[in-house]
DNA sequence: ATAATTTATATTGCATACAATCTAATTTTG
DNA sequence: CAAAATTAGATTGTATGCAATATAAATTAT
């Protein structure tokens, strides 16, 4: 006897799954960087601080997750290598000692040269105009941000 | 004197990468499932592994692999916490020596039943039609495959 | 003002990811 | 067929992610 199969089985399907579409995006993307970044002696992980810290630089770590959406359990280390790799310098605020001030070395600024040479060749990976990533781009992050809302109700 | 931003100093603006909203998105899903995976005593990649085997088992760990891009360094490691769990079990095919087939054991195919609340819950949290979903999901794979080509090439 | 709470970061433990290397088994080649 | 090349998994080392816990500093409450 043949049954049907229900909405349920088809949901389970990993072809039907937007979560497996963007986890698998996710690492596609990755080995895409690696080897440009590679050149910059970064990760990905490190080279989304980086840009963060391009952009504004001298803040906590709390700042840098909150932007990144990670926390740190995941930075602390990160930027113990990044400061190993002397592109940035940690320091206790004096005004907080809670909190280790983040800010670029001379090297870390001078990276963002060599640096402006990547989002081209991803561009070029994705086989894609730009207008139609920007549009993709606004569709996730929309989806990205209703997700976390569910996260932080 | 100001200087107008260039193109570039504008691709490396954190907000302007669609690589990022992929990451980013990639682990608020993660963060979604966990929850809801925890109950069934999996982590995200085990879901998937056990979502490739719910469709078909019986299958080397390079099929796998190949269908969620994972390779045997990260394969060999959870699928021995699968069968750890006695979800599936590890036996070397008899016909090429080379093959660890992987098949599920009964208690892996009865938490199908229990997996299946799982697609709904996440569908609710995306707070988003099924069509809008579907849509989305073709392009992300869209470009997840134009990148991987790239990768091959 | 002091106790209780909250906050910022660090640490530990577990589970991915993936490059590089290794071994054993199979296939291809000369 | 025997050597060379390829293939399938396993192993090792490095770097995330994140939960849970710890610690010290700052804030709030009584």
């Amino acid at each position: 006897m043949v049954r049907k199969q229900t909405a349920a089985d088809q949901a389970l399907r990993l072809d039907n799954q937007i979560c497996f579409a963007v986890y698998s995006t996710a690492h596609a993307f990755n080995r895409v960087y690696k080897p440009l970044l590679d050149r910059l002696g970064l990760t990905y992980p490190q080279y989304l601080v980086m840009l963060a810290l391009w952009e504004r630089d001298g803040v906590p770590v709390k700042d840098i997750g909150e932007r990144l959406f990670l926390d740190s359990g995941t930075l602390t280390p990160l930027l113990k290598r990044l400061e190993a790799a002397e592109l940035i310098k940690r320091s206790r605020s004096t005004e907080d000692e809670r909190q280790v001030l983040i800010a670029l070395t001379p090297h870390g600024h001078a990276l963002r040269e060599k640096a402006k040479a990547v989002p081209q060749s991803i561009l070029a990976a994705s086989a894609c105009s730009v207008g139609e990533l920007l549009a993709m781009k606004d569709e996730i992050v929309a989806l990205r941000d209703r997700l976390n809302a569910v996260l932080g109700e």
